[in-house]
DNA sequence: AGTAACCTACCTATCGATAGGTAATTTATA
DNA sequence: TATAAATTACCTATCGATAGGTAGGTTACT
C-alpha cells in the first residue's frame, strides 16, 4: 500500500469516529510514518483529502453492493444486501459511514468535501430506488429514503448508546 | 438574557452546524460580547459547556413534547407531534438535531458529554415507546427506535443535500 | 465588605500551510 | 547509449493563526 493510501485509510478511520475535524495533517503522517508536510504533497490542502476521501468511499460503497438487478436476479434482496453493508461497517468496523458523520456536519464543510458527500447519497438514492423497484415496491422513490434514512439513524443511535441491538431492532422487520 | 443564556445560545447554533469542534471559547465570547477567559467564568472547561448544553436541549426538547398520554387524550397522535418537532428544526432552525450531530461523533467526545447525548437518546426512546403504545403498537419498542431512527437520518440527507423534500417524502406515511 | 461578572495579559499546544532543499528514479534528448 | 532534464517522494524549518486554559486584577451591584 502507497502512503498515500495508508493515509487516505487513516484518515477514514478518523473521520468515521470523529468527523471531519477528527484528523489533522501530522496525526495522519505520524502514523503512516512521513512528516506533516509530505502530506501536502499527495494533497495540497485538507479539503482536498477530505474530497478524495469520500469519493474514494462513495465508489468502494457501491462497488461492495453490486447491481440490484444482477443481484435481485441471483436470488438475493438487494435491500437486505445493502442493510448488511451498513451492519458490517457498525459491528465489524465499530465505526459510522463516513458519509453519515459528513453529512450532519455538511454546514461547516468545505464546498469540495460537501459535494462528495452529496454525491454518495444521491447514488445511493438511485441504487435504493432501482432495488425497491427490482422487489416490487410500489413507491420506490420513498422507500429509498426511508430505507437509508433509517439505516443512518439507526447506526447512529446504536453507536450513541453503544449498543447494537438498538441496529438490529431497527432493520428488523417483523 | 444573561451572557451565559447567550453562549449557549451562540453554542447550539455552532454545534447545529459542525458538530462539537464547531465552535470555540473565542467565537462565542466575540458573539455575545465579553472576553474568552470570561467564559471560563461560566464554563470550566469546554466539555462543561458541552455537557450543560445537551443537556439543557433534552430538557426542552421534551418539555416541548409534552407527555404522550395526554396528547393522545386531547385528541393528537403523540408520533406526529414529536414527527412535527424535527421537522420545526428542520425547516425553521435550518440546522441539525444537536445530538444527532453529537452522536454521530459520539466517539470523539469528552465522556460528561457523550453522557447527556446518551440521555437524550434514551429519554426520547422512553417517550416514544409510550407514544407507541398509546396508538396500540404491537411493538412500542421497536416503533420507537424506528421513528426516531428515521427522523435522525431524513434529517441529516435532507441537510446534506439541501432538499427538504426528502425529509417529507421519509415521514409520510401512505 | 463581599461576591459576581467581568477584564488584561498571558501560556502551551496544535493547526494548516509554505519555502526551500535533497536523493532517487524516470523520461527525453543529443 | 550517454547525458541532461524533469519528476517523485520525501525532508527540515518555519509561518501566522487559533485552540483551550490560567493567574491575577478590576468593576459593579447588594
Amino acid at each position: 500500500m502507497s502512503k498515500k493510501e495508508e493515509l487516505l485509510k487513516a484518515a477514514q478511520d478518523k473521520v468515521r469516529l470523529g468527523g471531519y475535524s477528527n484528523f489533522s495533517f501530522r496525526e495522519l503522517a505520524s502514523e503512516v510514518g512521513i512528516k506533516s508536510a509530505s502530506v501536502h504533497y499527495h494533497f495540497p490542502t485538507k479539503a482536498d483529502l477530505g474530497a478524495e476521501l469520500a469519493h474514494h468511499y462513495t465508489n468502494s460503497f457501491l462497488a461492495a453492493l453490486g447491481e440490484p438487478d444482477e443481484l435481485k436476479a441471483s436470488g438475493k434482496n438487494p435491500i437486505e444486501v445493502y442493510t448488511q453493508l451498513f451492519r458490517g461497517a457498525l459491528v465489524t468496523d465499530k465505526k459510522m459511514c463516513l458519509c453519515g458523520l459528513l453529512g450532519a456536519e455538511s454546514d461547516s464543510l468545505p464546498d469540495k468535501v460537501r459535494l462528495e458527500v452529496q454525491r454518495f447519497f444521491n447514488h445511493n438514492l438511485q441504487w435504493l430506488k432501482a432495488a425497491h423497484l427490482a422487489n416490487d415496491e410500489p413507491n420506490p422513490a420513498q422507500a429509498a429514503i426511508k430505507t437509508v434514512s433509517l439505516l443512518e439513524g439507526a447506526m447512529m443511535i446504536s453507536k450513541t448508546l453503544d449498543d447494537n441491538s438498538y441496529f438490529e431492532l431497527a432493520t428488523q422487520t417483523v
